[in-house]
DNA sequence: CCCTGATTCGC
DNA sequence: GCGAATCAGG
């Protein structure tokens, strides 16, 4: 198979979206991890996290116990205590980044303008059980939220849709497919989803042992539609 | 052994 | 440019 364009992109946004390289061609299809590893090199794709390059040590010091630790190495690693975490992200900020496993809420701070837009938070879908319980916008969630599938890249533009934050980003089908293509619903406020697939992607955390082992993911998985 | 990504090198 | 083979850490 060559590289197309497509391929290519799902390349891109998998990669950058923290899949593994085995991930990638199994997505693909008709290459192999190597080949995809090769091409994303080739892409000039940064290096995540390899096994072997994250165990890179400096050996300068062959010092086996004591560290009399030289005067100065390069720069003062962390002196610094840790001063005052950010103040949560005040503003809502869809942020593409994931690096909020938890998206802020969107707290209804201001009763007064947003009337009843009830945004369905990671909490809105917490179990109702047998009867009664109903916590429609729980200050805190029942459960730790965890993102389903680490997705930090799907803020991206891709060439096939005109993503907005105004949209729902949930890919539907599979990259590279004629008929792939986003979501597209409006968004649950605050989100990059919309409600239904906010639900998707922040799963409550269930007790160990509870857990279902097939975590629904994006790409990969049995058609999602 | 399984997994991972990095690199090499013949094509 | 491509990717199998190989390397090397987890």
């Amino acid at each position: 198979m060559s590289w197309t364009d497509e391929r290519i992109a799902t390349l891109k946004k998998m990669w950058e979206g923290g899949s593994t390289a085995s991930q990638i061609a199994d997505e693909l299809g008709g290459v192999s991890r190597n080949a995809v590893i090769g091409k994303a090199h080739r892409l000039g794709l940064k290096s995540r996290p390899s096994p072997v390059k994250a165990a890179e040590k400096k050996k300068a010091a062959p010092k086996p116990k004591p560290a009399p630790k030289p005067a100065a190495k390069k720069a003062a690693p962390r002196p610094v205590p840790k001063p005052a975490p950010a103040p949560a992200a005040a503003e809502t900020k869809p942020a593409p980044k994931a690096d909020a496993a938890i998206p802020s809420q969107p707290l209804p701070n201001k009763t007064a303008d947003l009337p009843k837009i009830v945004s369905i938070g990671p909490g809105g879908f917490q179990r109702q059980g047998p009867g009664d319980q109903q916590a429609p916008i729980p200050p805190a969630p029942p459960r730790r939220l965890v993102p389903a599938k680490p997705s930090p890249e799907i803020a991206d533009k891709t060439s096939l849709l005109d993503l907005s934050d105004k949209v729902c980003r949930w890919p539907m089908g599979h990259p590279g497919e004629p008929d792939f293509h986003f979501c597209g619903e409006s968004v649950n406020p605050g989100f990059p989803y919309c409600v239904e697939h906010c639900g998707r992607a922040y799963q409550a955390q269930l007790p160990r042992g509870a857990r279902r082992p097939p975590p629904p993911l994006p790409f990969g998985g049995p058609r999602v539609r």
